[in-house]
DNA sequence: TCGCCTAGTTTGTTTTTCCAACTCACTCGG
DNA sequence: CCGAGTGAGTTGGAAAAACAAACTAGGCGA
């Protein structure tokens, strides 16, 4: 049998145990943003560097960065996003709506403008009807036996 | 003058300095979920105690969980979202879209079930267009004097 | 009254973080 | 050729978190 202190099977949970340590995100932001060198990182993200050297091992062993050399004779490395660092592009832009909205609600620290001409507010929809999603639009059903859970929600 | 070693100032930093701390996002998934007792928590979760007793004060006090009783008489509290925190819902939900995509591609450990009828595919759309996004259709705007961005990019 | 449940707190140990300083390979100016 | 500078990290030691297990405290139910 499964040892009853299992946590709950979920795919938020893997995700988080793969990009879910401290400043992750934000390299992964930099990176997104194409500033891919270590001490550009350093910089932009305010992280001790041991620390940042740790990530980046981890987030190009994990499959969403990679390294490659932009010079050679010296030669000198970047940090680049996969295609599935590129995915979790819209992890990114909803941490940011959402601070935008709660935290910085007089001005975004950076604005993003979509190639449609407006500056982006996105917007989280279901994929068959195009609705926006919302808390009681939603119920859960869990695929592993021994786990349920209480009220109709998400996750 | 502003130290020369800050970061760049960016709401997804500060939204995950409220919520990016280990479990904190699983705490919230639990509560969306409707398992807000801490005994749920500690077992859904598999946080130790203590680490949760601490998350929780947090998540309290930056206003994404508020704590209420459930019963008088052996008087017994939970934690629900506030508003604030079913905001949280699309960055969850967005999570668990790209561990499903890259981590559980031939099950989702749970299914989430659209009120339209169909199983959840969350896609993040612009709120103008309607496009999806796409790392190459946006371009970065910082609005903090000194800070710049490399290239085209997200965050 | 004994034992059990919920919701934590305490204690002591193991990991991480953090910071500053250091290394190493290479280039450039003089 | 020498010394300074840059990029990309390592290293060492102190401080902070995480961890696991045991413990506390109020109320119940039998």
């Amino acid at each position: 049998m499964p040892a009853a202190k299992d946590p709950r099977p979920c795919s938020i949970a893997d995700t988080l145990a793969l990009v879910g340590e401290k400043y992750s995100l934000l390299v992964l932001r930099e990176v997104c943003l194409g500033n891919g060198r270590f001490d550009q990182l350093v910089r932009n993200i305010g992280a001790p560097r041991d620390v940042l050297a740790t990530r980046l091992k981890r987030l190009v062993d994990v499959g969403v960065l990679e390294k490659t050399a932009y010079s050679e004779k010296p030669l000198r490395h970047e940090y680049r996003p996969t295609p599935a660092g590129l995915d979790l592009e819209p992890v990114l832009v909803t941490l940011k709506e959402w601070g935008d909205r709660h935290l910085n609600p007089e001005s975004p620290p950076m604005v993003l403008e979509h190639v449609c001409g407006h500056e982006l507010v996105p917007r989280v929809v279901c994929s068959e009807c195009g609705d926006e999603i919302r808390h009681d639009d939603l119920t859960a059903h869990p695929q592993t036996p021994g786990w349920t859970v209480a009220g109709p929600a998400v996750a």
